[in-house]
DNA sequence: TCGTACAAGTTGACATGTCAATCACGTGGA
DNA sequence: TCCACGTGATTGACATGTCAACTTGTACGA
């Protein structure tokens, strides 16, 4: 049997759905760039290398915890390390490893971002909605999610 | 009086909400790329000139359409000629301006495009939200928006 | 008519992403 | 031992996005 096609009321929904999370996801990017100097990536990788033992990782436990592929992370770590956030050096239990570590700059790029990050999540986002939204997104949120991983 | 920052579970939807619906785009994306080789900006475009009068547009009506900057659309139909799906010429009022017209090619990917596309959506966000789900994130999306743009 | 300001598009430089190829190293069996 | 294979990471080529500079054409007041 043939899937129906979505209505026209069920597109409009999946438009203004998903241009309004691409709107939300620059408008927070674009405040932390001009707020710190920081992409959003940037923010990720810097979070989790913040949260690290001794704020070092291994490259793929760092792609692990930003959920990225690792030739997106190799290419971005170039960057930020031109930028002197972060520093690579060599794993001393496998040669193979990369240790990727957080520069007092980048820590220090990081500390500055956090605050207004946040503020802004918080006036974009949390605000925006009221607390039976906010569950509602939570739960939308998970469904999605449950569809995509199955 | 300094805004109270955000929680601990609102950071966690914040998160979950943000990556999931960059997964989903991700996903539908992914989807229409291997059904038809377009890509999303491509459909877009395609969409915008297959409803025009003659399928053809000025090129900011077409930015307008699409919700572009006219740089992006610019680099963008730069490729998609350089593909053949559509063809640039002069607007005959204002020599400024640039006719943007679908090719046969661009009808014929775009015509083969839409119900593979159109299903994705189904699977992926319509079917995987119950109908109080969806008006859920209609209803969040509209809030969000009105964040946005004010 | 001139000249200035504005509008439409394009372009170049660069950041960001994906994919496939490649390189370096570790492991396990012949 | 040694070599074929798997894993960790980098690289190159290219698509996609943004920003600022530039080109060309239009409009409008002095």
């Amino acid at each position: 049997m043939p899937r129906r096609l979505p209505t026209r009321d069920e597109l409009h929904i999946w438009r203004e759905f998903i241009e309004t999370t691409e709107a939300l996801r620059a408008a927070v990017g674009a405040r932390l760039q001009s707020d710190s100097g920081l992409s959003a990536g940037d923010y990720g990788v810097l979070l989790a290398l913040s949260e690290a033992p001794d704020q070092r990782l291994r490259s793929s436990d760092l792609a692990l915890a930003v959920g990225w592929e690792r030739s997106r992370l190799s290419h971005h770590l170039g960057r930020m390390e031109r930028r002197g956030l972060i520093s690579r050096g060599r794993a001393t239990d496998d040669n193979r490893g990369a240790l990727i570590t957080l520069t007092p700059a980048g820590a220090a790029a990081f500390r500055e971002a956090t605050a207004p990050h946040l503020r802004a999540i918080r006036e974009l986002f949390v605000d925006a909605l009221t607390p039976e939204q906010l569950a509602a997104a939570a739960d939308v949120a998970g469904a999605l999610r449950r569809t995509l991983t199955s």
